[in-house]
DNA sequence: AATCGTATGATTGCATACAATAATACTTGT
DNA sequence: ACAAGTATTATTGTATGCAATCATACGATT
C-alpha cells in the first residue's frame, strides 16, 4: 500500500465536511449559477440551511480550484468553465495521465494489477449490454487505480481534482456511439503495457488514450455544453 | 492582454486578504511547522493577532493545496513537503512548462516577446555580476510572463502554484555553481525558439530547462534540506 | 490487575453579533 | 438642472459564544 490514504482523502470530500463546498461546486459546474455571477454569502447560506461561515470557508475553497473569484469587501464572482478551459484541462491531463502510467508501471502492486485486470473484463461485459452507469464508474475506477498505483501524492491530487472537474462532460461522452467500448480497449491496451512493464508505451497510450476521448467528444459535439464565450465579454 | 489578469490573481496572494494564509503556507515550507505536527487554530490565531475565523479558512485552502490534512473534529496535522514531492513536482512541471511554452509560441505578443528579451539580457547582465537577488526575480519574471503569454488561464494556475510551491529551493540553486548563468542562457533559447515560432522546440527547451535545474539541485545535494522520510514512518 | 464505563477537559463546527467597507440614494448648494 | 458631498443600506471581514465531538484520566466492577 502507497504512504497515504488516497481513499480516505477522495472520499472526504463527499462526507460531512465538505458538503456544503461540493454542493457549490456542483451548482457552478451543473450551470446553475452563471459565468460572473455573484454570489451573496447570506443567500446561499439560507438555501443550503447552514450560516455564512461554513458558505466563506467553501468560497475559499472554490477560490483557490479557480471556480469563483473573491475581490475583497466586494463578492465573490464565478468564473466559470468555459469550452476552452475543458480543452485545456484535456491536453494537460493527456501529459499527466501519461506521466502517471508510466510511474505506475514502475509502481504498481500485484494486488493493484489484478483489480487493473478485472476493471478491463467488467466493463466489457456492461459495454456489451449497454450499462452506462456502470461504464461510468468503472472508467472512474480504471483510473483512480493508476492514481494510486503512480505512488505520488502529488500527481494523484492534481488528477483527481481534474478528473473531477470534467466528470460531467465525461460522463456524457461515454454515452456516445460506442465510445465506451473503444475506451475499454485502450484501458486494456493500457493494463497490458504495464503488465508487460513497458513504462513507456503506457505512458504513450495513457496519454493518446485521454486524447482520444476529447476529440470523440468535439466530434460529438458536447464540448457545446459550455459556452466558449470568453471572460472579456464581459459588462464594465 | 489575455482575457484574465493574471498579476491580480498572483498578487491577491499577498495582499491583505491572503495574508494569514500566506503566513501559515510559509511556515509549514520552511520547515516552522514540522510534519504531523498538529496545528490548534487559537494557538495559530493568537500569534498572528487574529480570531479563529481567518485561521480556519486558511486551513481550508492549505487542505486543498495538500500541505495539511483536517480530520473532522480532530485537528489540522501537517503534511509536509518531502524530497520526493519535490522531485516529483520538477518531474510534472517539466512536462507543464513544456507545454506552457509551447502554447506560449502561439499566441505571445509582440510587448510579451519584448518583455521577454529584455529579461534575458538584463539577467546577463546581473548574472555576470553576481547579483543573486535580481537573478531569482528575473528568473521568477521569465517564467510568468510565458504563464500569461500561454494563453491558459488553468495551465498559468498549476504552474503558479508549483513555481511557488518550490520557491525557497529554487533560489538556493540559482545561487549555487554558476546555475544563474547556464539557467539564463537556457532562457534565451527557449525565447529564441519562441521568437522563430518553433514551438516544438520551445517545448523541448523549456522541458529540459527544467529537468536541468532539478538535476542542478540534486546534484549540489540541495535535496536535502527536506528530509526523504515517508509518511509510512508516523506513530500510530 | 485488567477492562469497561463515566466524567472531565480540550478542541473543533457552526451560528451570531459587531465592525469595516463599498455601493447607492438622497440632499443641498450653485 | 446638475454636481458634489453626505447619509443610508447592503455586504463582507472578524470576533466571540455555544453546542457537538473527541481524547484523556479516573474510578468502579469483575
Amino acid at each position: 500500500m502507497s504512504s497515504y490514504d488516497l481513499k480516505q482523502e477522495v472520499t472526504d470530500k463527499y462526507s460531512l465536511r465538505g458538503r456544503v463546498f461540493s454542493k457549490i461546486r456542483e451548482d457552478i459546474l451543473s450551470g446553475k449559477y452563471k459565468d460572473h455571477e455573484e454570489l451573496k454569502e447570506v443567500a446561499i447560506g439560507e438555501e443550503l440551511g447552514v450560516s455564512r461561515t461554513p458558505v466563506r470557508e467553501a468560497f475559499r475553497q472554490l477560490e483557490l480550484e479557480g471556480l469563483i473569484q473573491i475581490v475583497p469587501n466586494k463578492g465573490a464572482y464565478v468564473t466559470g468553465i468555459t469550452a476552452k478551459d475543458v480543452e485545456d484541462i484535456y491536453m494537460i491531463r493527456s501529459l499527466l495521465e501519461g506521466l502517471c502510467a508510466r510511474w505506475a508501471t514502475e509502481h504498481i502492486t500485484q494486488e493493484q494489477l489484478e483489480e487493473l485486470e478485472e476493471n478491463v473484463y467488467l466493463a466489457d461485459f456492461h459495454a456489451a449490454k449497454g450499462h452506462l452507469d456502470q461504464m461510468a464508474e468503472l472508467d472512474n475506477h480504471f483510473h483512480h487505480i493508476l492514481y494510486e498505483a503512480c505512488n505520488s501524492k502529488q500527481l494523484a491530487r492534481l488528477l483527481i481534482d481534474f478528473h473531477e472537474y470534467v466528470l460531467r462532460v465525461r460522463k456524457k461522452t461515454l454515452s456516445n456511439g460506442g465510445r465506451g467500448k473503444i475506451s475499454n480497449d485502450e484501458h486494456r491496451q493500457i493494463m497490458e503495457a504495464i503488465k508487460e512493464k513497458d513504462g513507456e508505451r503506457a505512458e504513450t497510450l495513457a496519454h493518446e488514450h485521454i486524447i482520444n476521448a476529447y476529440n470523440n467528444m468535439v466530434k460529438n459535439g458536447l464540448y457545446q455544453i459550455y459556452p466558449m464565450e470568453d471572460a472579456d465579454s464581459r459588462e464594465p
